[in-house]
DNA sequence: CATGAATGAGTATTCATTCAT
DNA sequence: TATGAATGAATACTCATTCAT
């Protein structure tokens, strides 16, 4: 009796998700390179030939991790926020609420973690950073967000963030920073 | 043959520091792991087997660049600038007119790059970071320092700093914050 | 249940004939090596896992696929006309016939490729080269036959039997010899 | 102090050539996937990282085994052979001669070995064949040479030469016709 | 000292075999 | 029995390190 076609299928998309949850953390902690299989397999608790059931190679794994990263990272919150009837400084303040409150899970932080370092490699979509632009605009149109290039501005405080979502995932309990703090990097006074 | 021993001593000092230098860039863009002997030499221009004349092996090397990185990054402009008797914003100002110019040169970008990444290992001396926190507390004494965790405000405003040392080693002409921004990070209104 | 464990033995016989069946044409093109499980599994167009339920190995499959090509190729009908009381050149016209006739069907050409393939690696009965010989000899006798070692002109005209099993497993359309080609291994003018 | 260029390059040919040597028997008798990297370069007394210095993949190493199998087996004797005013029974001798006496060399017998097996796969030159097609031609002109289609005795004959050479390659010490048995494949009466 | 070919331990990948369903 | 996902030993391939020149 053979096991049914719907159960193998929910077999499958169960590994194969297990096997994407758990090497997210694992790469975007030691990167490619860093990273070995038989490590990896070990870390998620299946054997080595199970990752290449579901992945011709690593670096094939390693690609979808990066797709799955901007699928977090660049989520819906941000776009929506960006068009309520509101002004940038209080956009601006519920954002760094939302980004600091969520890169206390390990999942988002390694989502922005390996976004922003495609970014650097310039592979990534950027519609995320544009929308923080034109947040800023508007901002410093009403007079609350510092002066300076929207876009570069958009950068560095995506880069702060970045750079918080690393620390979170290498040291377990990290001083983070407050929303206060992040929203600074934008806001006046 | 003193005169030729001399020399020699030269020579083998020359071909060490070229092997430093350009591997310094190397190791930070890619990390340990990510660094390949054979395209590291063929980068320096130099054979594989000179590389171990100099260095017992990668690790050696590593630990060496990691030596200049804290070097590079830890100089004395700092630990002088917070002896004077100066307000702090002042202080601040000038240290990030300092950082800001000279991210520019690669060498402390690489430099700034390969220290916080050993500090995100916990293995990097921290009287950097004590000096600036020094400051900022002089500051927040003054009432132009925000207010909060000195400690963090610190590891916060050399994040930046790594995280546009990083950004600059990877692209060539990236858009760079200015002085201003960094300061901000600290500064009150 | 009398009734029903027949039956199921006899659905046992058909899934295990069915896998020999197939396997044989496998094995005679790739070879032992060439052939992986998986492939073959998918070829016979069953699990991986049956062919385990009839076979302990892959070793156990491929032995069963020789004693199987044993049978094939060593024929009755050789040993029957060796002993009638014809001159051996009819003999021997009769064989050509008998041999290219049925080297269109893959059963026999693979049987005939898998024997001869063991018989290079020294281990397959060789009665049948001995029936041969046997005519070979009653044909110099004759002199019908040409002159020259038995045995080397039996392997002679067995060698090219091989050649063009293989040649028709591998080529669907291929340009067989006809039976005229095949005596005049044999045969004097 | 460097190796000299020639010196380098010269050591380089002789390993290459080293290795193809010894690969053509190997995978002569194994075959592709008969054939594991671990054994052929204990086989051929190197380590198994140097065969990666001279070839991307086994594949790549097979692929270039093969190419040399070509130039051995179609070699220019042939060629200029058949360009003689010559009958063509006597060519016809002259090659069986030439090709029976070679077949004891390995390196002879491997080059035919594997030429003829990608000519199976349909992969191989085949100006050969039509060298020997021209001569078959030539010869049932002057009534020497058996009636048929010329191109089918031709691949006849060499199908019976490849034989010879599997075998062998397999067998230290094998029984082998003689060149007036491979000439009768050929030749009337 | 400098070179780069060679090495072999280490890492990625495949595939015969097992086993829960 | 039959299935096909999972296993891990076997195999292909890489790369830090050595060594003859």
């Amino acid at each position: 009796m053979p096991k049914s076609q719907e159960r193998c299928q929910e077999i499958r998309e169960e590994t194969r998700n297990l096997i994407i949850r758990k090497s997210i953390l694992y790469f975007a902690r030691n990167g490619f390179a860093g990273t070995k299989i038989s490590d990896l397999s070990k870390h998620i608790g299946i054997a080595q030939g199970t990752i290449y059931i579901y992945f011709k190679s690593k670096e094939e794994l390693y690609d979808e991790i990066f797709a799955i990263s901007d699928k977090i990272a660049s989520n819906d919150k941000l776009t929506m926020l960006a068009k309520l009837p509101l002004p940038a400084e209080q956009k601006i303040k519920k954002m760094s609420d939302y980004v600091i409150k969520n890169l206390k899970d390990d999942m988002f932080a390694a989502g922005i973690a390996l976004f922003t370092q495609r970014l650097l490699e310039g592979e990534a979509d950027q519609t995320f950073y544009k929308t923080t632009e034109k947040i800023i605009k508007q901002g410093q149109k009403e007079g609350t967000v510092v002066s300076g290039n929207a876009r570069k501005l958009s950068e560095f405080y995506w880069g702060v963030v970045y750079l918080y979502a690393v620390k979170s995932l290498y040291t377990a309990d990290c001083a983070m920073i407050n929303s206060q703090d992040l929203s600074r990097i934008l806001l006046e006074g």
